[in-house]
DNA sequence: ACCTTAAACTAACAGGTATTATGGTGGTTT
DNA sequence: AAACCACCATAATACCTGTTAGTTTAAGGT
């Protein structure tokens, strides 16, 4: 039984891989579950043997990168950096994320307007608290008079976006390797918001 | 004659004013030409006395804004301006456009991959070109040491990415003016490229 | 009063949507 | 040998999709 568990829950996996993949490609609305079945490899309907309904893929891939990042979040408390360090590790965590699972990551970014209610609700809740946590920071950095007295909103958005944006990066077929990447980013973005 | 062409061209307008509201929202696949005409005020077929297709009104929508975008990038180059001066003119002609005109530039940016060929071939050929002359700005301040060795492209990325963030900003009920919204902007992105 | 014209309507089409019900197959457990 | 179970396909449901055809309404010009 503990096999069979196992076996189903690749399966389902396997469906959300791909779903992953063409979500990022087509959009949500975009990707018809004939469409998905066919990446998979079996009929439409053989798929509802795995998941519940279309709306259920969603939800798993925008909250298991969601929570991952909370995690992350999280694991910064105890650590006793300041806040120009805390705020380096969310950019490199970030793009790191975006490098490593491309697709789920760019699913959550711009797919979790599909979501339906509940989730969409807690979605938009969850994501409220994560960037005042990490405004929070960045006004303690600037009340430590460790970065220049921007507005914390604005280089939040700054920051994420610029994460955001590496998802044209990874269209592109630009040779730059992977920590090059990180460290530049890094380099314009926190040398922009230190004081000197 | 001329009378009743202006008066056709300003119902058109308001049609795909209304569209690039619904676009922006839900985005294209997921809005109905029958959700579209509820917010015109008509029923769905009467829309085909204005437009073509569907697909016609993204492509206005999009077209408007990418020649506005060339335009201003063009008049870049009589100015005797420096390369900072001219990744700041860019970095506030972006934010402008996102400010002004929201839902065309939000549209634009999120919904260009909805084109239909050869529309999605000729966009995209554009912006490549768009963002290699920018890429050679920053370079340029790169060869004449105003600019840190950044990589040019990592550069374009961040740039054009925060001001594509900014669709969040104008989610959310901050009450933070355009204008300093621009200069937090250009502060952060500047001077993380400037050296000092 | 008649003709034209723009722009709205209703009805319909051909195809696509997610999803459910049903029945069969092949392998594993009892 | 019998019962079970995961897994797939086929068929069908009820509805939504962009779009076309044909008709009606209303206003403007002669």
């Amino acid at each position: 039984m503990a096999k069979a568990q196992r076996k189903k829950a690749s399966k389902k996996d396997f469906i959300i891989l791909r779903a992953s993949a063409m979500f990022r490609e087509k959009g949500f609305p975009a990707t018809s579950m004939r469409d998905l079945a066919e990446a998979v490899g079996i009929e439409a309907a053989s798929l509802y043997n795995h998941i519940q309904s279309k709306s259920e893929i969603l939800q798993e891939i925008v909250f298991r990168i969601a929570n991952d990042c909370n995690v992350h979040l999280e694991s910064l408390d105890g650590n006793n950096m300041n806040s120009t360090q805390k705020i380096e590790s969310l950019i490199r965590f970030h793009v790191q994320m975006m490098l490593n699972r491309f697709d789920d990551y760019t699913v959550m970014i711009n797919e979790w307007i599909h979501l339906s209610e509940p989730y969409l609700t807690n979605f938009t809740t969850q994501r409220r608290s994560y960037v005042q946590k990490m405004e929070a920071i960045i006004a303690e950095g600037i009340t430590n008079k460790e970065m220049k007295p921007v507005q914390p909103y604005v280089a939040m958005l700054t920051i994420l976006s610029s994460v955001r944006g590496l998802e044209f990066w990874h269209r592109s077929g630009k040779k730059i390797t992977p920590g090059s990447l990180e460290d530049n980013m890094v380099t314009h973005l926190i040398s922009g918001l230190k004081k000197n």
